[in-house]
RNA sequence: GGGCCUAUAGCUCAGAUGGUUAGAGCGCGCGCCUGAUAAGCGCGAGGUCGAUGGUUCGAUUCCACCUAGGCCCA
């Protein structure tokens, strides 16, 4: 039985565990944070430093956080922590969005039959009552994600404060005078008479007429000759004849031909590729047409005048882009009160937003022929008109995807009502946006182009909504010039009270008590006055964060620095933003804009209940610990989709082990460290690892400040695995187990050690932040109560050499070759672990000259017991030869001697010693 | 249908202003070690660089079109 040397070697020795368990121990590091005021104390001493302002754009206070939640908080959390260990005054003031439908909606649906009887200040308190509630959960579920913050005190749209502000700016538009009356189409319940969201709107089959109809050309403006006797006429075909009474223009598309058919009802205009559906829709036989020459691209038919059928009224030719070729004729009917695209091409012609019927779908006195009726009943009626006119050139049944109203079932109609808007062109407050755009900084920097695009083309703000939970439009109108009231005031009256008491207030005051005491009408001296009882966009809301939050919290200054959330809210919140803080300020909230994209699954779908392919963070967070929600973050590049899949998680989670455990071999080697500087001891490999440590630390420096963290974990996690893991900590081993506890080469590599991984935790900490703070804990030394709490680290000039670590790649490269030598003689039984072998190396005169300086610490290099170089050229008997650097030619031979019971190194010089025959002179040494 | 974007090994990412055998790490396979041990080390096998056309002496890289996918509109 060989003598047990183990206990004279420093093997390493830590409490730090192997194995992470994440799920459970992470609760007691946001307890350590919490308890010791972490987030309170990096605020307290970077107070009085440079900014970084990092907005948050608050999430809606509905439901649990999902995936994607998790993916933006980390982010901004990654930022700000590194920016915080930077030294930067970088507080995270968090928000949530209260107001709005979604919140509304859930309330109704709680109160089931209640819902109806119930009263708008009641039903205020339940949504308030339940954005709270949600606020409450998802904070919880957002500080389980490591994320720091100031969550005691987070914004809240829904705060009188808040909600004063909102009023304020609102006001402030009106003053400035963006905001004016005008009419939109919205969804309209005319069973349940009130106006739908989206979200309100079911598609349901429903069976319609389907009808061709034609318009009378009237005034053909030169660009074709109608037949004298029985005219040339425009073809539209639509499943709303209800609709037709508010026709005042036909649609074709710019691009589409459109060509001319003679046929026994006249002579008919239709776009070129849906002549032959037409034909047959109207069962015409080979004789009953001919098809002319005459043909037009659309933008030639632009102002050519027809007659409605029996309205007198002239009805322009106008293009739309939205014309399609799927159905009908290429020409489509267009009634600017009652669609969406109709009605923007109404805005562009200037056509009256015209919709003759009334809230519950009624005809009005503007359409004698049908008043009182019913617009699905009057359908048959105005199918009989269009027949007597001759104008009904086919008449079918279609059963079609329509709108229902969710709540009723019955189908919805669309119907332009009164809405509040804000002008983008008043103020030239477009050309303004446009402006600041390009003064922002994009990341990535196409998010330029979408933003710029979309507001290039965006139509005015419609703000009003006809709903109950959210900000009132507080204007207060005269009830007989409807002339708005302006005094600055009431306005500021208005305001302070708001702020004061809540929006409610609008719902429990009386128009007249805003008002002082016989106040009359400065239009027109009435003394009549009424509320506005629409309730504002709450992008109306989260748009005036910039002042709400930034300007007016002690805590934040505007502009920020960042704003940062998902590619859509380029039309959410970057745009509302840009335009409440554009519109007041004259210039953009922000400096810097970053996006993600969304969570996708691992094949790049999009994350459905249907297709059951959701991910949530708790379950993550319960199975592998938010660090690696953490990591997962940090390892995609945001920019595109990101993709997760248990697949993923699982390859993260390797790497998370990789790091985790190169920290606590560190940790294992120190436990015995003197703590003192030694660099004077250094000897060229730890050189070496320390200019790669500096390296290391500009590159992740500034993978962080180009937000390039996939970078970072990249670089991290290569640092780990073959810098330090398979190379110099795996040489270093036999340094730091053998040689004395306190020789100077053991301490040198002990101080670099301990150099790594000071650096490397500090580098990782704004990531894995739950690991980088309990590796901290195992730091020993004087040093900050967190990681938080200490500096960023600095690349030190004094150790970066780059001369070094090119002659060291060119080592390693050899080395590699090397390996693959012991490799064959490994796989032919001849040696097992290195130790055993003995290498010779022939080396053409570079690698010979390279080596030569090394030659005592080749050994050490390659982890074998011995190793010589020769200088030769031809090839050796049974060498391995080098495919990677011609001429090299290594030979493994077994080491001489025998093995060391120490070291485990074979040398000669065992047996040497009578009193410790089983050891070497160096190991004799160390231990005598 | 429109605007913006993406597509390189099983996974996450590099890459070249167009030029030898397209890289890394992980995973996988085969081994070694048992003094980082639910760890560590070594070697190896994996790619028609989404498809098709074009420009070019030469394209994965440039252009066009297509396919798949994402966000926002319609």
């Amino acid at each position: 039985m060989p003598k047990d040397y183990k206990n004279t070697l420093n093997l390493p020795q830590t409490d730090f565990p192997m194995k992470a368990n994440l799920a459970q121990k992470e609760p007691a590091m946001l307890k350590f944070w919490e308890e010791n005021r972490i987030y309170a104390q990096i605020q307290e001493k970077n107070k009085g430093s440079k900014d970084y302002i990092l907005h948050d754009g608050p999430p809606y206070a509905n439901g649990h956080i999902h995936i994607g939640h998790a993916l933006n908080k980390i982010l901004k959390d990654i930022i700000v922590k590194f920016k915080s260990m930077q030294g930067f005054y970088s507080p995270y003031v968090p928000g949530w969005d209260c107001h709005g439908l979604p919140i509304e909606l859930q309330v109704d649906k709680n109160l089931g039959e209640k819902k109806e009887k119930i009263d708008a200040l009641e039903k205020r308190r339940l949504c308030r009552e339940y954005a709270d509630k949600f606020v409450d959960i998802q904070r919880e579920e957002f500080k389980r994600l490591g994320v720091f913050g100031d969550w005691t005190s987070p914004y809240l749209t829904m705060s009188y404060k808040y909600e004063g502000a909102i009023v304020r700016e609102f006001l402030e538009f009106v003053r400035k005078g963006y905001v004016y009356k005008g009419k939109k189409p919205v969804h309209w319940c005319p069973s349940c008479i009130t106006a739908l969201a989206e979200a309100e709107v079911e598609y349901n089959d429903k069976e319609s007429p389907s009808i061709f109809v034609k318009f009378r050309v009237k005034n053909p403006k030169g660009k074709l000759i109608p037949d004298p006797v029985k005219g040339a006429y425009f073809v539209i075909w639509t499943t709303t004849p209800w609709t037709l009474p508010a026709n005042l223009a036909l649609a074709v598309h710019p691009n589409f031909v459109y060509q001319l058919i003679k046929t026994p009802e006249g002579e008919v205009i239709v776009a070129q590729d849906l002549i032959e559906n037409f034909i047959e829709k109207m069962g015409y036989k080979k004789n009953d047409f001919t098809i002319t020459e005459g043909a037009w691209a659309g933008v030639e038919l632009e102002g050519i005048i027809c007659s409605h059928p029996w309205i007198d009224r002239e009805i322009a030719v106008v293009l739309g882009e939205h014309v399609t070729l799927e159905q009908g004729t290429g020409v489509v009917h267009t009634a600017p009160g009652h669609g969406e695209d109709d009605y923007k091409t109404g805005l562009k012609y200037g056509l009256d937003i015209y919709a003759p019927v009334d809230d519950k779908g009624k005809f009005t006195k503007a359409v004698p022929e049908f008043e009182g009726q019913f617009v699905f009943k009057a359908n048959f009626a105005i199918i009989e008109i269009l027949k007597n006119k001759n104008a009904l050139m086919q008449e079918e049944k279609v059963t079609h995807s329509y709108p229902h109203c969710w709540r009723c079932k019955k189908p919805v109609i669309f119907r332009a009502t009164e809405q509040w808007f804000i002008s983008v062109e008043h103020n030239a407050l477009r050309k303004k946006c446009l402006e600041e755009i390009d003064k922002v900084n994009w990341v990535p920097k196409w998010g330029r182009d979408r933003i710029y695009n979309m507001v290039s083309n965006r139509p005015d703000w419609c703000i009003s909504r006809q709903r109950t939970w959210g900000v009132p439009i507080m204007l207060i109108r005269c009830s007989d010039c409807d002339d708005f009231v302006r005094d600055e005031s009431v306005l500021a009256a208005i305001i302070k009270s708001v702020a004061e008491k809540g929006a409610d207030i609008w719902f429990i005051k009386t128009a007249d008590e805003f008002l002082p005491q016989g106040y009359r009408c400065k239009k027109c001296n009435s003394a009549s006055f009424s509320k506005e009882m629409d309730i504002l966009d709450v992008w109306f809301d989260s748009g005036v964060s910039h002042t709400a939050v930034m300007e007016n919290d002690s805590r934040l200054s505007w502009p920020a620095d960042m704003y940062l959330e998902g590619s859509d809210q380029h039309r959410g919140w970057f745009q509302s933003s840009l335009l409440a803080s554009v519109g007041t300020k004259g210039s953009s909230s922000y400096r810097t804009v970053l996006t993600h994209g969304f969570v996708v699954d691992g094949s790049g779908k999009k994350m459905s209940k249907s297709l059951g392919n959701v991910i949530a963070p708790q379950e993550v967070i319960n199975a592998n610990g938010a660090e690696i929600l953490r990591l997962w973050v940090s390892a995609e590049d945001y920019r595109d989709d990101i993709r997760i899949s248990k697949e993923i998680l699982d390859r993260l989670t390797e790497a998370y082990r990789k790091i985790r455990n190169t920290a606590r071999f560190l940790l294992g080697n120190l436990h015995n460290f003197d703590g003192r500087d030694h660099t004077g001891d250094l000897i060229e490999i730890d050189r070496w690892a320390m200019s790669r440590l500096q390296q290391l630390t500009l590159k992740i420096t500034s993978a962080y400040e180009n937000f390039d963290f996939h970078e970072v974990y990249h670089l991290l996690h290569n640092f780990c695995v073959v810098d330090m893991s398979s190379f110099y900590l795996d040489i270093l081993k036999d340094r730091l187990y053998t040689f004395k506890t306190d020789s100077k080469e053991r301490r040198a590599a002990q101080w670099v050690l301990h150099n790594i991984l000071l650096t490397m935790t500090k580098l990782m900490a704004p990531i894995i932040s739950f690991t980088a703070e309990e590796i901290w804990g195992f730091i020993s030394g004087n040093k900050e109560e967190s990681i938080f709490l200490s500096s960023f680290p600095r690349a030190a000039e004094r150790f970066l050499n780059p001369e070094l670590e090119e002659k060291w790649s060119g080592l390693i490269t050899i080395r590699n070759e090397v390996n693959k030598a012991l490799e064959i003689k490994r796989q032919s039984k001849f040696i097992g672990n290195s130790l055993a072998a003995k290498i010779i190396l022939y080396l053409p005169e570079n690698e010979f000259t390279l080596l030569k300086d090394y030659k005592e610490f080749l050994s050490t290099l390659f982890i074998v017991s011995n190793a010589e170089i020769r200088l030769a050229s031809e090839k050796i008997d049974g060498a391995y030869e080098s495919e990677e650097i011609k001429g090299i030619h290594i030979v493994v031979e077994k080491a001489e001697g025998n093995k060391c019971e120490r070291c485990w190194n074979w040398s000669i010089s065992v047996g040497s010693h009578a009193d410790e025959p089983e050891v070497c002179e160096r190991c004799y040494n160390v231990i005598k």
